[in-house]
RNA sequence: GCCGAAGUGGCGGAAUUGGCAGACGCGAUGGACUCAAAAUCCAUUGCCCUCCGGGGCGUGUGGGUUCGAUUCCCACCUUCGGCACCA
């Protein structure tokens, strides 16, 4: 017998694959009707070296890629590189190089990380951000977003990280701190880009239904879109002869309401207090309320101005006075609000630190009073009754309200595809035409960020012919988020080579939605929300044939280090070096066996080794079984039915439970009965079982062991089927139980009636000195299993 | 404050539909092989008591439903996550 040697028998698969180019996806044919599955996890940042989350991620991908390639699917299984962006800029300052240089430099390293692991990629359809025949199709489809209205600029309140000197996406800002770096985030009035995404809240939360995600995740979705139903119910300033609206999620409150308050920087403010005696103490309160900074504006103690002004509340005529408070927000609803401090805790507060009045409308048991002609009724009940009765007189409409923000994606830094717009003093904002894409990244030496944008002082990139006019024009400065090239690339791999189009409708329609997503739930709100909204908008387009990109999303756990997130240069655990030391079976073993994949992982050497001697002791096993003549067809031994066994629980957790530990253990289980009997009628069937289910887990060694056992080519041959004759046993213990405690087990020949299973119970000593001469009151019985005698 | 997830041996975890708690692996203890070690193999291993037959307890805590609960219900504790002056 050879010894086991994982690098020798690593390398040359590995090669064998590569020159095959075994796990390229074909392109659908028109008309073909193949069992397609759309294998993807969420692409790598190459701003370091992959590490074990990493390996967790696609090792797990890679177990279903092989499960789906076996059991009769054509298995599209691509990779990339999200290459531009703060990730990869911020490294390439760190290691003081040229982003280009250094992002190509980590690709090179990770790509070769990713064959060392021996995962079954297509590798000829690799796809990276920052290539122009990538991002050309991001600056198209900017493009097409501009046209169809769902892209805007605008000067606004958005979130500077002062650390890394841009703008952030809302999402990206985490208890008021830079997600990537931690720094505390600036509020900063700013002309940028947006992407309309609120435009489709209603829809990105209705189709949650619609997909198969782990709850929390569209919870947290659900959340961030925070959708509330409501009502805009309109005061009156008689005074000033306007109305002003405000919306409510509480028009059951509405008598109670006792004072009015608008935002600090509402445009209504000036309105309001102009021609009233205080009105410069007004402005003045406005003016240093509205730019205070947010955390100072958090702290709940509340401040505020009387305008001079009234309201008069609809349902009842009365006058309540118009406060000016930073504790309403301008960016909610409309800026305005009716407060009611019997009824919320906020509006609490200001009446208590205003001496404002408080009116209680409703009752302990939840009935209206001091209401009117609504006083008796059920306050959820009233909600509706009171808004049809003031929109019968023209004061209210039924309205939503979403938390959700649109999507600020212009970034002040270098490295990425830059906005293709073009500013002219003559026309205005000009997008770029499409055949003079792609707008190039220029190379520039000194690409740090300095609070303006690095390819603003770039005059030869920034001055250009208006395409509409011809006259000067300049080249928008900022660059996209690299959160823009991940919304979409997932569909680029359907079409990667596509030189006329970002991709073509039919193989995009073949191919997607993807069958299975992999990936951080740190991206639930973020990417997984920006993906859904372009896969809706060119939907509406007719770009593509489907409403949603990821049909099901799984979350890996992290691989924790002393308790935090492992980083992408953690000392002693490189993947590399543990390929080196252990090889890339083993790891992949041990990364799946620590426990069910969602959960995290706390990162220790110390289970390798373990699995390092799992695999020889497989090896040993399947060789000496190897010595065996073949099994006979249908073989009925107590090991060929474990061996059947094992493929239905595989087969079962990789397919409906997609639990990924479980099925290590079983064929771990099988290896040791198998060691118990070499001489089995069974033996080889059992290590061909093993081998063949162990597979996806460790393609190399099973594949060694599989020519070993005169067979070829395992990676492209069925998924065994378990024999349904002998998952059936003619044999069951059955329990025995007295009082619902188990006094004995006794073997008994399967399918037995109830009344003979009860014949045994009683025949049981064990179970007759328990009994102990007491009535039977009643006896269950489960068929092959149990019987329970209640005294 | 609102919403959600999780809590099982010394450790990682298993128990799929309410039916044997602790599969599989680690660690530990004892033994075989060896001059010795490594590797390998065998046995034991939830806790407590034991006259070695067995008995009691046990899945965060306290209750409940049930013949029977890690699993279902209620309350609480702890940890983690999302939202949060969002009207």
């Amino acid at each position: 017998m050879d010894r086991y040697d994982a690098h020798e028998i690593e390398a040359k698969w590995q090669a064998v694959w590569e020159d095959e180019q075994a796990f390229h996806a074909a392109d659908p044919e028109p008309g073909d009707d193949k069992a397609r599955f759309y294998m993807l996890e969420m692409l790598p940042y190459p701003s370091g070296q992959l590490h074990m989350g990493h390996v967790l991620n696609y090792t797990m991908g890679d177990v279903v890629t092989h499960f789906r390639r076996r059991t009769g699917h054509e298995v599209l299984r691509p990779m990339g590189f999200d290459s531009f962006g703060l990730p990869a800029e911020n490294a390439a300052i760190r290691e003081g190089g040229h982003p280009l240089e250094i992002t190509e430099r980590n690709i090179a390293t990770i790509t070769n990380q990713m064959r060392r692991m021996g995962w079954a990629i297509d590798w000829q359809r690799v796809v990276s951000a920052h290539e122009t025949t990538y991002y050309h199709w991001t600056q198209w489809l900017f493009l097409k977003f501009l046209e169809k209205g769902l892209v805007y600029r605008k000067e606004a309140p958005v979130n500077w990280c002062p650390n890394d000197q841009t703008v952030l996406a809302n999402e990206h800002v985490v208890d008021g701190k830079c997600w990537r770096c931690g720094a505390v985030v600036e509020a900063r009035n700013m002309a940028q880009w947006f992407f309309k995404i609120t435009a489709y809240a209603d829809q990105l939360l209705d189709d949650l239904a619609t997909i198969d995600w782990p709850e929390r995740t569209k919870k947290i979705q659900t959340n961030w879109i925070g959708r509330s139903d409501g009502a805009e119910v309109l005061f009156r300033v008689d005074e000033l002869d306007i109305d002003i609206a405000v919306f409510t999620t509480r028009p059951d409150t509405l008598f109670g309401a006792t004072f009015f308050v608008v935002a600090p920087e509402s445009p209504l403010v000036d309105t309001l207090v102009d021609g009233t005696a205080d009105a410069d103490e007004v402005r003045a309160y406005a003016r240093v309320a509205g730019a205070r900074p947010t955390e100072e504006r958090e702290q709940r103690e509340k401040t505020g101005v009387f305008t001079g002004r009234y309201a008069t509340n609809p349902v009842n005529g009365e006058r309540i006075p118009i406060w000016v408070a930073d504790y309403v927000l301008m960016e909610y609803g409309t800026g305005a609000i009716m407060a009611v401090p019997a009824h919320d805790e906020r509006d609490a507060e200001f009446a208590a630190a205003f001496a404002l009045p408080v009116v209680a409308v409703i009752s302990e048991d939840g009935t209206l009073v001091n209401s009117g002609e609504f006083n008796g009724q059920e306050a959820n009940a009233a909600k509706g009754a009171i808004v049809q009765w003031l929109s019968e007189h023209g004061r209210a409409k039924q309205a939503i309200n979403y938390r959700l923000r649109d999507w600020s994606f212009s970034r002040q830094r270098y490295w990425g595809a830059p906005i293709p717009v073009v500013y002219c003093e003559t026309c205005g904002i000009v997008p770029v035409p499409e055949s003079d894409l792609p707008v190039l990244l220029p190379e520039v030496e000194d690409y740090r960020p300095k609070g303006k944008p690095p390819l603003a002082s770039n005059e030869e990139f920034m001055n250009v012919a208006c395409p509409s006019c011809g006259g000067a024009g300049r080249r928008e400065a900022d660059t996209m988020d690299t959160f823009v090239d991940s919304s979409w690339y997932y569909l680029r791999y359907c079409d990667p080579h596509n030189a006329e189009a970002p991709f073509e409708r039919r193989l995009v329609d073949a191919w997607m939605p993807i069958d299975q997503y992999i990936g951080g739930i740190d991206h639930a709100k973020g990417h997984l929300l920006y993906s859904r909204f372009f896969v809706k908008a060119m939907n509406d387009w007719g770009m593509l044939g489907f409403r949603e990109p990821f049909q099901r999303l799984f979350h890996q756990g992290w691989v924790l280090l002393d308790g935090r997130k492992m980083s992408k240069s953690q000392a002693g655990v490189s993947p590399d070096e543990l390929v080196d030391q252990f090889g890339a079976d083993a790891i992949r073993i041990y990364i799946l066996f620590q426990g069910p994949a969602d959960q995290d992982i706390n990162w220790s050497p110390d289970g390798i080794e373990p699995m390092v001697r799992f695999v020889r002791r497989f090896w040993r096993v399947v060789h000496e079984a190897a010595a065996q003549p073949e099994s006979p067809a249908g073989v009925d031994t107590a090991l060929a039915r474990k061996a059947h066994e094992t493929i239905a629980r595989v087969t079962d957790d990789i397919d409906r439970r997609f639990v990924f530990n479980t099925p290590i253990a079983a064929v771990m289980e099988l290896v040791n009965e198998l060691s118990k009997k070499p001489d089995d009628p069974a033996a080889r069937f059992a290590a061909e079982t093993a081998v063949s289910v162990l597979q996806p887990y460790a393609p190399h060694v099973c594949e060694e062991l599989w020519g070993m056992l005169g067979k070829s080519r395992l990676w492209d041959s069925p998924w065994p089927v378990a024999d349904e004759a002998l998952l059936v046993h003619d044999e069951v213990e059955l329990v025995l139980q007295v009082n619902g405690k188990v006094r004995d087990r006794v073997r008994v020949p399967a399918g037995l009636s109830d009344d003979e299973l009860i014949e045994r119970a009683r025949a049981s000593e064990k179970v007759q000195a328990h009994v102990n001469g007491g009535d039977e009151q009643r006896v269950i019985v489960v068929p092959d299993k149990l019987v329970n005698i209640v005294v």
